[in-house]
DNA sequence: TCAAAAGTGTTTGGGATACACCCATGT
DNA sequence: ACATGGGTGTATCCCAAACACTTTTGA
């Protein structure tokens, strides 16, 4: 934890870090994994530092695996924040102070940091939320009902969303989301879920189907009320092949 | 200079650099402004450190206004490089031998750096390309005819480009790569610069004042071969209000 | 039998593309 | 006069948006 990285600060970048926005779907909502230590009533973004001789992607990989154990999932880097005072003094004081940290061993975290933001796409069900050691509860959390956060950690989770839906012209997006098999009112409600607006259903389907990317399966979603939905899966194959050339429409 | 830098490197983020691909548009090229130093026979991209109580994009601001003294540009960040080996110890160690400084004193310079890149969009004509010192030289380059850079500069430089593309859609460009009175082939040739592809005469008069940032001039460009071309200029208000709200349409 | 969600086709309008002719000017 | 580039209008096509009825199932 903190301690283990100060006593080893020559390791790492200093002055940086990595923030990741992790988003999941559930329940028809959007979740952002979000965290929350005792030392602050606010919550944050799971974030990270970078060793010295790591690739800062690898460190964002990192800090994905550490807080979901999943591994090889979509992560993009979208944007850095450096405004030079997105630290507070008061912040980083109160971390140490609730460590235990004089406050010149502390001096490294204490400074000024730059932060590099990833956005994740997980699969919310495959994910298990790994809190580090008992001080911290890590969490789902509806992104309409996101808290208030730490730092310029809102504005990073904006950017993200911001940024995911510009993305959405450019690639399919779902693979990562949603479970194997899916219905198309499912991969339509995340789109609307994503892009914050309601999207007409045979549009959608046309749309959709005309990237060529899904599978339709000779299986209906059981156990549901009303008409049963056709369940649906992706072409892997296919659907690599769209998010490398990209898309050419838009929503 | 590097020396003065080192002599203050409490007060420079460590391990933090900026690097900018100016853009400028010029005889109908698209032109990157690119630092040639004389402790290294590749170029570079201009770039610079961040000051600790400095936000990023205003060390960005500085290099810019640095290198063109131009000032209030379109400038914009895009990515963040961080690969581990992106630096050479071998290039920062000749950097520093023609500098004449002791390897420790410079252990600063030479130790692993991540570089947020910006892009400029910048008036050709009223850049004064400002070299730092007698050790470099300035010069604006064809983005066609660039030669071999320096470390990961030619992958930053092409990502810019790749931004710019983009964004095209997104936004109207020329306001800072074009004179106040420009002729609509002028302009046509800029975007087709940028895209690398050749546009449709009538389309493109269409397109671009059906966006109504263009304020047709009761006056023709003198001095030209064959048919004199009118001059059209930017509706500075209207430009800015589609920069914000953005646009709808793409290239 | 009724309410709620799923499945399916057609029409229409606007934007993108393709295309051809006339005009002005310097050589 | 002619070659070169500038200016303008029209036809077409395709994609996107709007829209209604039938089907299935659980309550």
């Amino acid at each position: 934890m903190l301690k283990t990285i100060l006593d080893n600060k020559e390791e790492y970048q200093p002055g940086l870090s990595i923030d990741c926005v992790i988003f999941g779907f559930h329940d028809n909502q959007l979740k952002v994994l979000l965290i929350k230590t005792k030392y602050s009533d606010k919550w944050a973004l799971p974030g990270g530092f970078v060793p010295v001789n790591e690739d800062i992607d690898e460190a964002a990989v990192t800090v994905l695996h550490g807080r979901t154990g999943l591994k090889g999932i979509f992560l993009r880097q979208f944007s850095t924040f450096g405004a030079a005072r997105r630290c507070s003094v008061d912040v980083s004081n109160a971390v140490l102070d609730f460590y235990g940290i004089p406050l010149d061993e502390g001096k490294w975290y204490a400074s000024r940091f730059v932060t590099v933001g990833y956005y994740a796409l997980v699969d919310f069900l495959q994910t298990v939320p790994q809190p580090e050691g008992k001080n911290e509860i890590v969490e789902w959390i509806d992104h309409n009902s996101v808290p208030e956060l730490i730092l310029d950690h809102r504005q990073i989770l904006d950017t993200a969303l911001e940024t995911l839906r510009m993305e959405l012209n450019l690639m399919p997006v779902g693979y990562n989301l949603l479970p194997e098999k899916f219905t198309i009112p499912e991969l339509q409600k995340l789109y609307e879920t994503i892009l914050g607006r309601k999207l007409d259903r045979r549009n959608f389907l046309r749309k959709i189907m005309a990237i060529g990317i899904l599978t339709k399966l000779d299986e209906k979603k059981s156990n549901v009320a009303h008409k049963a939905p056709n369940l649906y899966s992706f072409d892997k194959e296919k659907y690599e092949e769209v998010v490398k050339n990209g898309l050419t429409q838009g929503w």
